[in-house]
DNA sequence: TAGGCCATCTGGTCCT
DNA sequence: AGGACCAGATGGCCTA
């Protein structure tokens, strides 16, 4: 229709004003809209004044009672607020594409907001049950390094502490703790992490995802993405090695619609 | 050109 | 009363 008169600033979340995922194009998205904002509403506000300069302070009219151009600066409101509405809605979309693992890029098409929400229901599955093979995997090896600590113990006095600093032959139960301290900080640091950087997609070529996101299917160890990577110290995860490429399989679960 | 996806408008409903 | 939320309608853009 016609009675947007900030109709410049329409589709200010289409994929062209977002496919580059790159953090300065996000803000720059938001910044788009935030000027559409102001434009609409210092728009708006001259507009209003305009038409209603008579009645300021006055005692509120009903709906019925108004004239055709309140009614019509009402219906502007209430387009504003709605467009509003459904911009947030866009960048928390877009947000929700930020983190989810499917190859980021200007060759990419943007994933589609129904394609979004189901393969972020897929990716939260996947990683819930990730973690719980983690934990079984956590107790299994504490369990084997407890029976060989008691058997060391006669002769050495270790503590808890002193006995997770002195497993460097078990990487995998160092990952393995940091990620369950740390699970929920997972999507952050993958988000984060260079190696993943949404803006340096390791395979753009197809909408696929990461191949570390295959790993996640199938070697847990890759999972340590999400290991707590302290200044200085050597890091033993396996996300600091170099990871074999593999085809995803993820791809068709998250597209069976 | 049909179909998918999207932004926007609009009226209704519910909540504060 | 005003605002948030929702769903239907409509039209534009893009792709196969």
């Amino acid at each position: 229709m016609d009675s947007d008169a900030s109709s410049t600033c329409s589709r200010s979340s289409s994929p062209d004003l977002v496919v580059d995922d790159s953090a300065g194009s996000f803000f720059s998205n938001k910044m788009f809209q935030k000027y559409c904002q102001e434009n609409r509403q210092s728009s708006e506000a001259s507009q209003g004044r305009m038409e209603h300069c008579s009645d300021g302070g006055g005692k509120a009219k009903s709906r019925s009672e108004l004239s055709k151009e309140e009614m019509q600066d009402l219906r502007l409101k209430v387009n504003s607020r709605e467009r509003k509405r459904m911009h947030d809605l866009n960048q928390a979309m877009d947000g929700l594409r930020e983190v989810m693992p499917y190859a980021h890029g200007p060759s990419v098409r943007k994933l589609s907001k129904i394609s979004t929400l189901l393969l972020a229901r897929n990716y939260i599955l996947m990683l819930s049950s990730s973690l719980e093979e983690m934990k079984k995997l956590v107790g299994d090896v504490y369990s084997g390094s407890a029976a060989a600590q008691s058997r060391s113990t006669a002769h050495h006095a270790i503590t808890p502490a002193a006995t997770s600093a002195h497993l460097p032959l078990h990487p995998l139960a160092q990952s393995l703790h940091s990620l369950v301290g740390s699970a929920p900080t997972a999507l952050q640091h993958h988000s984060s992490s260079p190696s993943s950087a949404p803006h340096s997609p390791p395979s753009a070529t197809f909408l696929g995802f990461h191949a570390p996101v295959q790993g996640l299917l199938k070697d847990p160890l890759h999972l340590s993405s999400s290991y707590r990577h302290f200044p200085g110290m050597p890091c033993p995860c396996t996300l600091c090695q170099p990871l074999p490429t593999a085809t995803s399989t993820l791809h068709s679960l998250s597209m069976n619609k």
